[in-house]
DNA sequence: ACGTTACTTTACGTTTACGTAAACGGAATA
DNA sequence: TATTCCGTTTACGTAAACGTAAAGTAACGT
C-alpha cells in the first residue's frame, strides 16, 4: 500500500469530498505534511480519517472526536494524567455500551415488525385477504427497553 | 404508571427542555392531545419520545427518525407497500449492524489503550520510572478493522 | 503558448436542532 | 390584589458541519 496520498486520493476512497477534509484540518482533526501548498496524507492521517468518519457514524460531534483522537495521542505521562485518560477511557466505553444497548433494542423491534410483515405477506399470498382484521400491530405498546 | 403527562413531566423525565419537546411536535415527530391550549401526552407519546431519543443516541436527524417512526405506524397495507417497508426496515437493520461493527472496533481500541495505561500505571507504582522509555504506543500504527 | 486538471485560500451560504427572549393566559399562593 | 408558576405562541439567534462560489497557482499535455 502507498505511504502518501492526495486530498483526492482520500476524498475518493472514503467517499467524502476534499472541503469536508479540509475542514476537518481546519478544525485540527488532521495535520497532512505540504508539499509546498499541496497536502501530503501520510499513512497516521490516513488511520486519524477513517477514527474520524467511525466516529460520525456513531453520531459524535467534531469535538467529540477530538477527544477521542487525543486519546490515541496521549503521552505516557505522569501518573496523574494516566489516571484521567483512564477515567475518560472508561467514560467512552460506557457511552459505547449505551450506544449498543440501544442498537440492540432497535434491532429487536425491527425484527419484530419484520416478522409482522412477513406473516401479512404470507397471508396475502395464501388466501387473498383471509384474517385481515385479525392483524393488529401491536408497534408503540410493546415493552420498551431502553 | 400514569396515564397523562404534563410537557414538563416529559421534560424532567427524559431530561430534555420543552423548547426541545415542542419543536419536535413542529417537526411532526409528537402529536399531543390538547386541554385547551395545554398538551396532553399519553403513553404513545412518552414512547415515541424515547424512540426519538434513542434515535438521536445513535446519531440519527430527525428526518430519519421520522422515517423510523413511520415504519411503527406504517399500516398492514397491500402487498406491495409491505415489500417496500420490508426493504426499508432492511435497509435501517443493515445500519445499525454497521455501527455496531463501528463501535466493537472502538471498544476494541479502547481496551488496548486501557491496558497500556494500567500497564504503565503499574510500573510506576512498583519501580518508579523503570522502563519509562520502553514504553511506546502504537496508537494508530495497529490494524484498524472498521 | 494554451487549455485542462488538480489543488489552493478566502469567504459567504445553508441546514439542522434547538436556545432564548418577548409577550401573553390561567391557576394557585402570599 | 399581586406575585409566581406553568404553560402558550411567535420569532429571532446560534453552533456545527459542511456546500458552494470566486479567484488564484502549479504542473502537464499538445
Amino acid at each position: 500500500m502507498a505511504e502518501r496520498f492526495s486530498i483526492s486520493d482520500l476524498a475518493a476512497e472514503f467517499g467524502v469530498t476534499t472541503r469536508c477534509i479540509r475542514f476537518y484540518e481546519d478544525e485540527g482533526l488532521l495535520a497532512p505534511l505540504r508539499a509546498g501548498q499541496r497536502r501530503i496524507y501520510r499513512p497516521r492521517e490516513r488511520i486519524r480519517l477513517r477514527l474520524i468518519l467511525r466516529g460520525k457514524r456513531l453520531g459524535f460531534s467534531l469535538a467529540e472526536i477530538r477527544e477521542i483522537l487525543d486519546l490515541y495521542d496521549a503521552p505516557p505521562g505522569e501518573a496523574g494524567q494516566l489516571q484521567h485518560l483512564l477515567a475518560k477511557i472508561d467514560g467512552r466505553r460506557r457511552e459505547l455500551l449505551q450506544k449498543r444497548q440501544d442498537i440492540d433494542a432497535t434491532l429487536e423491534e425491527l425484527s419484530r415488525l419484520d416478522r409482522q410483515c412477513a406473516t401479512r405477506l404470507e397471508e396475502i399470498d395464501a388466501g387473498g385477504d383471509a384474517g385481515a382484521r385479525r392483524v393488529r400491530v401491536p408497534a408503540l405498546r410493546g415493552r420498551a427497553v431502553g
